[in-house]
DNA sequence: TCTGGGGTCCTAGGACCC
DNA sequence: TCTGGGGTCCTAGGACCC
């Protein structure tokens, strides 16, 4: 445990609603809730504002509408937030090379590993050491209003797991320090649902066993912790209860695992529209894994059916593979395996076991692979040729990522997948102005979704504030400009285009007001 | 008009191997 | 008449996080 408190949580205040705040002007000081629109939609992010009315996230968006009619109802737009994250990140990394983005809007930062850390061991010699980690998250917090508009709240402590608790306490706009051997006073009175990895059913069985602040758990053995939650679960609630946390801060992990999902409008009952879907997300999900330069063994499919029950069902290919062929037969094979009578709500589809090789590099390895096999040698893992059974990993030789299966209707390896998908120019899941997928089955004639920018011929930038029975209301008004006015368009105005996302203003130019000393 | 989408980690049982 | 014991891989599901 560090005798300084040098590591530092971030934690951006309502991100998405902050960026749309901070991007149109009359949405400033307004209740913003950002989120899914459609009927089975939920909130991803609710202003400060709307909060007070009682709506908060992961609630559903019917609710949020009856809590709260009069905010504005926005979809969001991930490549914005994805620009103002890697600004925010940015000026992390100069705090520090070692960044651990949790999200977006979230990430540690280990401030001993950076340039300031042999600074900050002379202040901590001088008693100093506390003042200066303050002086330097104050500077940071006020960078980034500087930079994006935005505010972010700061907790700083010896380990990751006050950091974070602290930047909570912090919020909104706000910096908190737990001071290192101090954790536990801290920690004691919170309720056990404070604690990351703490959520609704470890909250119950904890509650049942009579505990229901983290002193209380800090007052249990292990073992019996470790009785009620399991092994890993137990070991890290009663390290965590009593204030002990070594966990680096660790910059630079590889993702794990890709996937897509879509929740459909109204359920899925036709066994010919569900393939389809499943193919159409395979597709979505290999273009993910591409654009990573990546591959995966293990294809999975989720399906959630009409009475939310979820099953996934999983099969693990003999190499890894980025093929779309091979991944969207597969997850057709698995999709016809589940039982769907009643409908189907939901369908994901995603591949784990991710490698770095890119499909060349397993034509190479395929090559090797089969030389292997020329001279004999690893033949026993080698299948039977029987294929009947789903369980086996397919038995044939062969090409890499082949399924071995003989339903591999199209191609399996084959190079007939590279063109039809990847490349920069393939589609976008979102596009401005283009219906949400996936209500309907091809892009659906011009939709204006709630958020987006526009520009009008005549009137200039805008977004759209809401459109419906043939017409698109647009507020004309950008980042630095004054809160602007409305007009009413046709859908088909062809004087109004969709367009990108203006950048946010820097609230002020250079540096603010300096905590440091020189 | 209940309940998104993208992830991570853990558990448990069976297969399989030594 | 006795079936041990550990390790790894695979599959399915669940809790949790933002």
């Amino acid at each position: 445990m560090r005798s300084l408190p040098t590591i530092l949580h971030l934690d951006m205040d309502a991100f998405f609603a902050s960026v749309e705040q901070a991007s149109k002007p009359s949405l400033r000081g307004k209740p913003v809730i950002v989120g899914g629109l459609s009927g089975r939609g939920v909130v991803a992010t609710a202003s400060y504002e709307a909060r007070r009315f009682g709506v908060h996230s992961a609630m559903a968006m019917a609710h949020a509408r009856r809590l709260c009619p009069n905010a504005a109802f926005l979809v969001p737009r991930f490549e914005l937030y994805r620009q103002v994250s890697e600004t925010v990140m940015g000026l992390l990394r100069q705090l520090s090379p070692l960044v651990e983005p949790l999200s977006l809007d979230e990430a540690f930062v280990d401030l001993a590993a950076g340039p300031y850390g042999e600074l900050l061991e002379a202040a901590a010699e001088a008693g100093t050491g506390a003042e200066l980690v303050r002086a330097l998250a104050e500077d940071l917090r006020a960078d980034i209003h500087a930079a994006t508009g935005l505010t972010g709240s700061v907790g700083l402590a010896g380990c990751k797991l006050l950091a974070k608790i602290a930047s909570e306490e912090a919020k909104p706009d706000g910096l908190a320090v737990v001071e290192p051997g101090s954790e536990r006073a801290v920690l004691g009175p919170m309720p056990v649902r404070a604690l990351p990895g703490v959520g609704p059913a470890t909250a119950e069985t904890l509650r049942r066993a009579g505990l229901a602040v983290v002193a209380d758990v800090a007052a249990v053995d292990q073992a019996e912790l470790v009785r009620l939650l399991g092994k890993a679960h137990g070991a890290s609630l009663h390290a965590m209860a009593l204030g002990l946390d070594d966990r680096p801060v660790v910059a630079d992990r590889d993702a794990k695992s890709v996937s897509v999902e879509d929740t459909f409008e109204v359920d899925l009952v036709e066994r010919d529209r569900i393939i389809r879907e499943v193919d159409r997300l395979a597709e979505r999900c290999v273009r993910r894994l591409r654009a990573a330069g990546r591959s995966g063994r293990t294809v999975v499919v989720k399906v959630r059916r009409f009475d939310f029950s979820t099953l996934t069902r999983s099969e693990t290919l003999r190499a890894p593979t980025d093929d779309p062929s091979v991944i969207a037969e597969t997850a057709r094979r698995l999709v016809e395996q589940v039982e769907v009578t009643g409908g189907v709500r939901l369908l994901g589809v995603g591949v784990s076991g991710l490698a770095d090789f890119t499909q060349e590099d397993l034509f190479a390895q395929a090559a090797r692979l089969s030389e292997e096999e020329a001279d004999g040698a690893g033949q026993g893992d080698l299948g039977d040729g029987d294929h009947g059974d789903h369980g086996g990993h397919g038995g044939s030789g062969g090409e890499a990522g082949g399924t071995g299966d003989g339903r591999t209707g199209g191609g399996g390896t084959g190079d007939g997948g590279e063109a039809a998908y990847g490349g920069p120019g393939a589609p976008r899941a979102f596009h401005p102005g283009r219906a949400a997928e996936p209500v309907g089955d091809a892009p659906a004639a011009r939709r204006w979704l709630p958020g987006y920018d526009v520009q009008h011929a005549e009137f200039g930038p805008g977004w759209v504030q809401g459109s419906g029975v043939g017409r698109v209301t647009v507020r004309f008004e950008t980042p630095g400009s004054a809160p602007g006015r409305v007009r009413t368009f046709l859908v088909d105005d062809p004087d109004l285009q969709p367009a990108p996302a203006p950048p946010l203003p820097a609230t002020a130019p250079g540096h603010p007001v300096g905590h440091l000393p020189g």
